[in-house]
DNA sequence: AATACCACCGGTGATCGA
DNA sequence: TCGATCACCGGTGGTATT
């Protein structure tokens, strides 16, 4: 069933759908008016998950079987933002005393934290389908035909350059990803700060991109397949797969990170320059690992002046001596998801083993 | 005239006093109806300079002429919105079809915009009064009796340890303060770092303490007397002070910074990290300076693991070998003005000429 | 079940230069 | 007068840990 409902055939279709879903539990609006969050106002909930699983639940944006995958990643945003307001019209109408569902709930803060997510998902889920694509390519020499990637130049087929690209969640220390051995060196690294009161610890990059190992260990096959969707269960999948991978990766494995926004301000510009700065420095001189790089997709640069603030030097490229380099290699304006994995798949050919 | 208004003899004096700033064009809450900002929906725009200098245009809190100077930020803050409420209900009554102001315009981001800048020009009015009584005591050898600060331990009256504490605006390069000579060798790293297209620019920390230079520039002698009030006059010299000093700073003389801060959230906590990091290497590094400190002062700890994320180390001093540091010295809890004065007064002896 | 935390982003008042 | 930029912060959905 297409849920991007205004390609459903009647809105009679949605009203029936979007009923049985909310009685059902899994609506993407909830009523919080009678279970209030201690300390918040909060009277409808956007149910994130909910909302992102039912929308894309028959394909993947960009993707193999979306009708028209050059579609940008707002009116994608915007589909599942109405698909939303519909189904809390059809389900929150005024009865009796209590008031109707008002848009004013899920819009403001609310609606920029869950596009926000949901940015960072549908970009996540289109680079695991590009590596797909290209894992396909390294293990059979031949370009999967249904993919709405176009083979990189200079791409040679050898299962050595398998990659993987993963999402990472919140809050999440990405040294997990590293081997014992690796990870053993940054413990070191960290108990000779702890015992001075201090750390330096990643807030973990939104996506990451790792060579796969060879041979693989069993919890990268998943990443040989694209994902149909994001149905709940395939949400979950994407949302989960870091834990299947854990304690795999050496420190020049770790190709690539990417920090995504969609938007803006000078302040906020700041975080991804700091968190490359201390990528940089833990893998590069904590692990003696190749340079990763550090990717910023954006999809707004309105509202503060990104490109010159993304030309700033590596703190840790500077103390080195030699040759500069910038904290954030790669700024990238990513408005559709399709074109933005063709991007990043085109930089794969350029890593050395 | 005490402007604080429920410290005003009766409500008619103020809503004649609103009523007549309003007329004069000086109201601390305009309307914006027949006049949109292009791409805004603003209707009423919080005055914030109006604000401020009508609040507390008889003293600064905290200090001299303060009837109680152990209040809270959040009361004064809580006392200028009161008042802003309060005059927006004078002047904007409903009149024919054009409704009455309503208080939703200016809740939400524009008052978190307001209460973010009169947080700091607050404990921006309070250090410079604190840098007062300081230098006062440094020329004469008596504290001012009439300080509401005490005389911090250990501290020895020399003309040669007078400092300044100053609020630099948005988006101001602090390098504008250094002498040419060190300006030069700063402008010399940039150009180097131009040529590959790269800078390392600071996004200005809010406030710095600086040593006065001896013989004092004219530019100085501000700094000997404490600001009165924040009416509209002193506010501007507040805000100004920084264009009278620009040239005459060596970096060794560049004692403190520091970032302010209401609130915060885990991302909006590392623009200050990476503002330390970066202050840090250009006058430790590139201007070969005594290292400055680094403050962070914030006046609500929740919402984010603020002490540990200000634990992480500075990169600089992980690459220089040797003791680590921090990058943030010091995180303070800064809930009055008067406390967090005298907070910065007491570590003034500690500094090295 | 409750709590703390995580990282999401957009609406802002003022300034500065065309 | 206008547009671009600056740095301000609070409401949020989900997760991990009590």
């Amino acid at each position: 069933m297409p849920l991007l409902f205004p390609d459903a055939p009647d809105a009679g279709a949605q009203s029936s759908h979007c009923a049985a879903c909310h009685l059902a539990g899994t609506g993407c609006v909830l009523d919080l008016r009678d279970a209030p969050v201690r300390g918040r106002q909060t009277s409808f909930r956007i149910a994130q998950d909910n909302l992102i699983g039912c929308a894309f639940d028959s394909f993947v944006p960009g993707c193999e079987g979306d009708p028209d995958p050059d579609r940008t990643f707002a009116f994608y945003r915007s589909q599942a933002k109405a698909n939303m307001l519909a189904a809390a019209g059809v389900n929150f109408p005024a009865n009796g005393a209590r008031a109707a569902f008002v848009s004013t709930d899920v819009q403001g803060p609310a609606w920029g934290k869950v596009a926000g997510d949901m940015y960072e998902i549908l970009e996540a889920a289109a680079l695991w389908n590009a590596a797909a694509s290209w894992n396909q390519f390294m293990a059979t020499g031949a370009w999967p035909a249904s993919s709405t990637f176009e083979q990189p130049a200079r791409s040679i087929a050898t299962p050595m350059r398998r990659i993987a690209i993963v999402q990472l969640p919140r809050g999440y220390d990405s040294t997990r990803l590293l081997t014992p051995a690796a990870r053993a060196t940054y413990e070191a690294f960290q108990q000779s700060l702890e015992a001075h009161e201090m750390q330096l610890r990643l807030s973990s990059p939104d996506i990451v991109g790792l060579r796969i190992p060879d041979p693989m260990p069993a919890g990268y096959a998943q990443f040989m397949q694209p994902l149909a969707d994001l149905s709940p269960f395939n949400l979950h999948r994407l949302q989960r797969a870091h834990a299947d991978i854990e304690g795999t990766i050496e420190g020049r494995n770790f190709l690539f990170a990417i920090a995504v926004k969609t938007s803006t301000r000078s302040d906020r510009l700041y975080q991804p320059l700091f968190e490359a700065n201390v990528l940089k420095f833990i893998i590069g001189f904590v692990l003696r690992g190749s340079v990763l790089r550090f990717h910023v997709h954006m999809e707004d640069f309105e509202g503060a002046n990104v490109r010159g603030a993304y030309t700033a030097a590596s703190l840790y490229s500077l103390m080195l001596g030699g040759d500069f380099a910038r904290a954030v290699d790669h700024l990238y304006k990513a408005e559709r998801p399709r074109d933005t994995a063709q991007a990043i798949l085109n930089t794969l050919p350029e890593y050395a083993i």
